[in-house]
DNA sequence: CTCTGCATAATTGTTGACAATTTAATTACT
DNA sequence: AGTAATTAAATTGTCAACAATTATGCAGAG
């Protein structure tokens, strides 16, 4: 499974390390990016950087405007929750189709998940890191389990990177483990009694829950006085 | 609201013009694209091209292996089936948003839409083409209603293109206009009501009772030992 | 006759220079 | 002094040549 580092082009190098490089918060949000700066930066010509650039243009990392130049995403609150609308359609729909299709094996595979889950959740008491990981692992395991490339992709993908660029500012959410954890059990419970329905629904509410959480937060940064956080370097 | 051509960059006209021979079946499912050809019939360097075929390739029109080339998207029946149950999570959300968000004078233009089909209908009796159209006018409209960004582009964009590739094959397809027309009503009304949860479900019957429609079909076409006809050219 | 290995051809990946467009800064004019 | 037009700088868009990789065809050995 370990791929050829020389065989990688360019283009997909490059693709991935800026990536990163948005994800943990190396490239401000709403920095503009150049794409003389970049291709000088990583030594390689500007034909390859651009092709890495539209990629992460359609994985939304990026906004680009013709002629204009290109700038890295700004979780605005409105962003965010268009992300959690389409996660609860679509990972609803993906806890659907687990129900549906799920092997007994990957079940399993899923409740052993949320044993280590609990572990983590007794041995770190109070560190969300692992927490949050924790639960994106769990969506994770969901999404392969669709059997659907498009979904899967999509979930794992664009959706999945964005919730890791918000972590950054998300983290400090007090929020209750063993709460998620209740809810993620309860979630393979009705995928190991292969109930698509009550899958669907549970995956539905622990997502718009997790929103009304994460909205709060961000509306209580906004009325301190410290909405800049989303919006900082935008000029 | 026009759109200056001559602002337009190459890339983005080439990426029309290809998209466009896909979606009509010009470029047939299947056949293999090379960038030097088609740089020279539209008489550009490979550099536009390249990003044009990276945007279809996140289009998902075309399907690109590293060093071997780009063929042209197949139809298959497990393709369908993914586009499928991505528009029924999809555009289930959207009439929910869409009975949330309309204005009263948008809801005034649907309806308004749905009496001018009615009228096709009646004229172009037995004509699928106008119907099919009308159908795709329907879900467009519900998609720009739901005042989410991502969740818009998307449904206007690669599955609404997917669908307009695959109406070629299907648009055989014996349907009955009347009670796609009258599900169509019905879901206008849940909106007009303002009953999100209504909206959706009605709107997810539509799509997957349509799914069960072109699924029967397809089924039939290969067992007739036609199944070549999704996957003519492939080499 | 089949399989292996090498050489050749075709195609994609990469580069650096050049052209076109936008942004800004400066100058001229009211 | 303020505003509009003009020019200069910076940045993106495009091109054609070159390099690297993969697929193809042929020759020869088993």
């Amino acid at each position: 499974m370990k791929k050829k580092e020389t065989q990688m082009t360019l283009s997909s190098k490059v693709y991935e390390t800026v990536k990163e490089k948005i994800i943990s918060g190396e490239i401000a949000q709403g920095s503009k990016i150049t794409e003389d700066g970049l291709s000088k930066e990583f030594g390689i010509s500007r034909g390859p950087l651009r092709e890495a650039l539209r990629h992460l243009e359609s994985d939304r990392l990026v906004n680009r405007i013709p002629h204009a130049g290109i700038r890295v995403v700004t979780l605005t609150r409105d962003l965010m929750k268009d992300v959690y609308i389409m996660r609860e359609a679509l990972e609803g729909m993906s806890a659907r189709l687990a129900a549906e299709n799920m092997s007994e094996k990957e079940v399993e595979e899923l409740f052993s998940l949320l044993d280590a889950h609990e572990e983590d959740i007794h041995k770190n008491e109070g560190k969300l890191y692992f927490q949050n990981e924790g639960d994106l692992d769990f969506h994770y395991k969901i999404a392969e389990a669709s059997n659907n490339n498009w979904l899967r992709d999509l979930l794992t993908g664009e959706l999945y990177q964005l919730l890791r660029v918000s972590r950054h500012q998300t983290s400090q959410i007090p929020n209750r483990p063993h709460k998620a954890l209740a809810e993620h059990r309860n979630i393979a419970v009705a995928i190991e009694n292969r109930d698509p329905e009550l899958a669907e629904l549970l995956m539905r509410r622990h997502i718009s829950g997790a929103w009304k959480q994460v909205e709060q937060f961000l509306l209580s940064l906004e009325h301190q006085g410290q909405e800049n956080t989303n919006l900082s370097a935008i000029k």
